[in-house]
RNA sequence: GGAAAGGUGGCCGAGUUGGUUUAAGGCGAUCGCCUGCUAAGCGAUUGUAGGGAGAAUAUCUUUACCGGGGGUUCGAAUCCCCCCCUUUCCGCCA
C-alpha cells in the first residue's frame, strides 16, 4: 500500500509505476474523492465538537437540576446530522480504499522497463554440466532410485503432491537442515518455527490478497489459509508494533511447507517437480532501515546465492523487468538453477525489496529516537532456497552414468556420512 | 465441543449504578534543577492516526481510538447485540 499523502502529490509517478507494472487500476478520481473526504472530515469534526462541549454542559446542567431539553432537542439533531455525514465519509473511504488497495508498489528506477522478455541476466556462476552420456530427468532417477513415487502421492492426495521416500526422504531433511544451519550461523538469521496457516488480515499484509486469493488452500470454515511461502508469518511477526532502532535490523529464516494451488497454471512447466502444489522451502526475511534497504538487499541476495554455490549447482541471477515483479515488490531479482535433464534453468528464489509497501499494510514502524516521529521500516524477502526444484537440479546434475547419485559433499553430515545414492 | 474469568496508553494498573476521567495512580523513559560523582530528591514532559490554520518536519487547534464491528443515548471505557483473542478447568484427540 501507498501512502495516501505520497500518492496526492505524486500522481503521475503512481501513473507510471502503475503503467510499467502492467496493472489496470485506474487513479483518476482518487485526488477528487480525498479532497472531498477531507472537506467533510473537516464539517463533521467541527460538529462533533459542538456536540461534545453542549453534552457536557447538559450534564452540568442536569447535575443543577436545571431544564435542558432545549440543548437536548438541537443536539438531537445535530448528532442526525452527523450521523449522516460520517455514513457518507464511511462510503468516501471505501471508495478510496478499494483504489488503494489494488495500488502495486513503484517499481524501483534501477528496474528495467518491459515484460518478462526484459529480464536481465545479470551473473552466472559455476560451470553447466556436461556428460559424455545421456542424463536422466530427475523424475526417471526417482523412480529408478525409488525415491521419489508420484503416482502414490496422488492416491494420497492428487496430482502435484510428492512423495520421498528413503533416502529422498532423507535427502530432502539434509537440504533443509543445511540450509538452516548456514543461514543461522554464518549469516545471523534468527530461526522461526512459525504457523503453516496464517488468516485473511496476514494474508492481506504481505499482498497475496487480494490478488491472489484463487491460488491459496483456505480452510472455510476458520478462514485460514495453507501459508504459500514463510514470507507471510515472519513478516508479520511484528505486526502493529513500533520497533527500536537499536533492533534493526531483524533477520528471520524459517523452513515451511509451502501450499500453492497453482490455479489456472496446469500444463505449464507440471512435470514431476517443477510446479507442485506442495513443496518445502527456507525463506529469509528482513526488516531494516529504509536507508539501508538496497544494501541489505544485496546481502539477502548474497546469503541465498551461497546455498547453491555450497552445494556446487550452477545458477545464474536474473534481474525481473517492471512486468514481471509482483504487486508488492519493488525490486527483485531471481536466481534460477540449471537442471542438465530437464535443460533448462529452474527459478529457487526471488530476493525482493518491498520498501514500506507491506511494512504500511501491516503496521511495522520503528522510532529513531525518542521524541521523533515513527517510521515505517522496509521489508525483503527471498527463498534461501526452496528445494523442489533443488532436488530436481541436484538429482540430475550429480547423477552418474550408473544412474547412482552423489550426495554433495555438504549434505553428507545431515546424512550419516552416506555419500552415495543407490 | 462445554464452563468460567478476562482484553484499558511502552509496561503495571484504577475506573463497569453512563456526565469535571479532557483515561486516576504507579513504573519506566527523556529533559532540567540539586549533588564532588552515583543514588535519592524536586520539577516538567511522556501514545497513535486523521483533519484544519501555517512557509514550516516550529507551533496552535480539533476529531477518532480503552480487543474488533454494530446499536441505544444529548452524551458510552462504562449499557445492549455479534465476532475475535488470551488464560484456567472439563471433555475429546495427536
Amino acid at each position: 500500500m501507498l501512502d495516501v499523502k505520497f500518492i496526492r502529490e505524486n500522481l503521475e509517478l503512481v501513473k507510471e509505476g502503475i503503467r510499467k507494472k502492467g496493472e489496470n487500476v485506474s487513479i483518476d478520481n482518487f485526488i477528487e474523492l480525498d479532497s472531498k473526504r477531507r472537506k467533510m472530515v473537516t464539517e463533521v469534526d467541527q460538529l462533533k465538537y459542538k456536540r461534545n462541549l453542549v453534552s457536557e454542559e447538559i450534564g452540568k446542567m442536569m447535575k443543577e437540576k436545571k431544564e435542558a431539553k432545549g440543548l437536548i432537542e438541537e443536539m438531537k439533531k445535530v448528532s442526525e446530522e452527523i450521523k449522516t455525514c460520517d455514513s457518507e465519509i464511511q462510503s468516501i473511504e471505501k471508495e478510496i480504499y478499494n483504489i488503494l488497495i489494488n495500488i502495486p508498489n513503484i517499481p524501483h528506477p534501477s528496474v528495467p522497463e518491459g515484460d518478462e522478455s526484459k529480464n536481465i541476466e545479470i551473473r552466472r556462476w559455476g560451470k553447466l554440466q556436461e556428460f559424455d552420456f545421456t542424463p536422466k530427468d530427475h523424475l526417471q532417477l526417482g523412480k529408478e532410485l525409488d525415491i521419489i513415487d508420484f503416482p502414490r502421492a496422488s492416491k494420497i492426495a492428487g496430482g502435484g503432491f510428492p512423495l520421498y521416500k528413503g533416502l529422498g526422504a532423507r535427502l530432502e531433511r539434509a537440504l533443509i537442515n543445511f540450509m538452516l544451519d548456514l543461514h543461522i550461523n554464518k549469516h545471523g538469521y534468527t530461526e522461526i518455527f512459525p504457523p503453516f496457516l496464517a488468516n485473511r488480515d496476514s494474508m492481506f499484509g504481505t499482498g497475496q490478497l487480494p490478488k491472489l486469493e484463487e491460488d491459496m488452500y483456505i480452510c472455510e470454515e476458520d478462514d485460514l489459509f495453507l501459508i504459500p511461502t514463510a514470507e507471510i508469518p515472519l513478516t508479520n511477526i511484528h505486526k502493529g508494533e513500533i520497533l527500536d532502532i537499536s533492533e534493526l535490523p531483524k533477520c528471520y529464516t524459517a523452513y515451511s511447507a509451502c501450499f500453492r494451488r497453482e490455479a489456472g497454471s496446469y500444463g505449464k512447466e507440471t512435470r514431476g517437480f517443477l510446479r507442485v502444489h506442495q513443496f518445502n522451502k527456507v525463506e529469509l526475511v528482513k526488516i531494516v532501515l529504509p536507508e539501508n534497504s538496497y544494501a541489505e538487499l544485496e546481502k539477502l541476495l548474497a546469503d541465498a546465492e551461497e546455498v547453491l554455490q555450497l552445494l556446487e549447482i550452477p545458477y545464474r541471477v536474473v534481474i525481473l523487468a517492471s512486468g514481471d515483479l509482483s504487486f508488492a515488490s519493488a525490486k527483485c531479482y531471481d536466481i534460477d538453477i540449471w537442471a542438465v535433464g530437464e535443460k533448462k534453468f529452474l527459478e529457487v528464489s526471488s530476493c525482493s525489496n518491498f520498501e514500506d509497501f507491506q511494512a504500511r499494510r501491516i503496521g511495522i514502524k520503528f522510532r529513531r529516537a525518542k521524541d521523533t516521529k515513527p517510521e515505517f521500516v522496509h521489508t525483503l524477502n527471498g527463498s534461501g532456497v526452496a528445494t523442489a526444484r533443488l532436488m530436481v537440479s541436484l538429482l540430475e546434475n550429480y547423477q552418474t552414468d550408473e544412474g547412482t547419485v552423489i550426495v554433495p559433499e555438504v549434505l553428507r553430515k545431515y546424512m550419516d556420512g552416506i555419500n552415495i545414492i543407490k
